[in-house]
DNA sequence: GATTGTTAAAATCTCGAGAAAATATATTGA
DNA sequence: TCAATATATTTTCTCGAGATTTTAACAATC
């Protein structure tokens, strides 16, 4: 049997922290859920993004229990676990309920990544390595291929091109030296993806967008972390303007009682 | 069936995001808790930060129940909530440990707080009206008071010392436009509080700290964004030097098996 | 002595049902 | 008709117990 505790061992400190995952939720994506929770949450989490479950709705434990097919305690776990992603907010004895939406929220998720997601990558440029460029290199090679399948009409892949996109930006960021950035980068990336898949601004992804990731590419190869963080907050920004441009009462809550 | 999904009534956009709290936790502080899975909450994170529960320390749920007189049910879902406050990590079908502590992770710590606290304060001091003033003073009395009494060595003010101090930090970002970053600094802040109980140094407060404070009421009272931000960041990284003379192998140690 | 395999103990995960609270509905009175 | 109160229904919260998995203890083999 292995020690499976972080101390007492030969390890460093920052292999110390670095191999436990001190600041992982539960289940990190998509990865295998090893318990019933677990497998709820991924489910949910994915229903709540994409929308199926719209914000501010109420997420009664009686319904949904049968819909994913788990016990009342086994769902609520899963409810919780999903209040650390913000995705979900518990009230004292008043159930749960889908995190609401709004314009002035949307702004400050997008102000707050460019924040922490510049200053990342400024680490990510001046601190990482061979092993770093690599995995740029072929997260952004991924992505093209995706973006090109995407122009030239083949259908289906959207789907695919979110998923890539996603990792090239987690890539770029993947060598800073800060966790917690990390962590929260995280948290912010799949909150505005809700915003983009709920808002049916779901534009079909313009052309410009391979050339600006090619320019953030190039710029950060090029290890110009000026460069580089001008043109991601550029990048980030721009989805801003996307959904500044929506009608003024698309927001507006809703939700049931 | 009624529409589940959220457009259509005619709150504002800020008041909807405003009124309800998308990003607390499930029990801020020193609320009353309205449920039993709130008190259990609260509980196990002030054990937890004044390191009642060591870093690292597994958290068996038969054991702690008792303790803390709650179902298991129920204690499972308060060490679910301390998941969002990093300071319990749930791994797969292993159960709970409270999460570990190492250098780098302070170090990380800190100056993710640094890069979060001074965009805060810098957006206080640019939007903040005259009722931040008003409560900027107010805590900055406050604090003063306690560090006053602390001077003359009257004891069993730490703690509150500790309260004040922390009332102050917020109060000065609490005209912060960005309710995410409040957020990641609340939880930042818990952590590295974590720390300063956890190494003893918890030295007796030393005296220039409240010429820093002085120093960072009077610049942000001028609304000098600049000098202000510059003495938050010094005051911020001087609790890091402390760690870091801490003795090397202070954070490997401890939890059991 | 160290590794591997087997068995026993402990802990986690999961569910269903009862108690408490909140929400919806009905009743009453102006 | 509307407001206020009382009743009924729904939903959340809580607990205890069974099934599964992990962990510990021990024996056997190289």
């Amino acid at each position: 049997m292995r020690k499976s505790y972080p101390f007492g061992s030969r390890a460093t400190m920052s292999e110390t922290v670095l191999s436990q995952a001190a600041l992982n939720q539960a289940t990190d994506s998509h990865e295998e859920p090893k318990t019933l929770v677990e497998g709820a949450y991924q489910r949910l989490r994915r229903d709540i993004i994409e929308g199926v479950h719209a914000p501010g709705e109420k997420l009664r434990v009686e319904h949904l229990k049968e819909h994913y097919d788990v016990g009342a305690g086994t769902l609520r776990e899963a409810l919780l676990l999903l209040v650390t992603d913000a995705l979900v907010v518990a009230q004292g004895q008043r159930g749960f309920r889908v995190a609401p939406i709004s314009i002035a929220d949307f702004e400050d998720i997008t102000r707050t990544r460019v924040l922490l997601e510049t200053e990342a990558l400024r680490q990510s440029i001046a601190s990482g390595g061979e092993d770093w460029e690599a995995a740029v290199v072929a997260a952004f090679h991924r992505l093209s291929r995706a973006e090109q399948r995407l122009a030239d009409h083949d259908v289906g892949t959207t789907e695919e091109w979110e998923s890539r996109n996603r990792a090239f930006h987690e890539a770029l960021i993947s060598a800073s030296s800060s966790r917690w950035i990390r962590h929260f980068q995280h948290i912010l990336y799949q909150q505005s993806e809700r915003y983009r898949r709920i808002s049916l601004f779901r534009q079909p992804i313009a052309r410009d967008i391979h050339a600006e990731h090619q320019a953030l590419f190039e710029a950060t190869m090029a290890r110009d972390a000026t460069r580089a963080t001008s043109i991601l907050t550029e990048h980030i920004l721009r989805t801003l303007d996307a959904v500044k441009r929506m009608p003024a009462d698309f927001f507006t809550s809703k939700s049931k009682r």
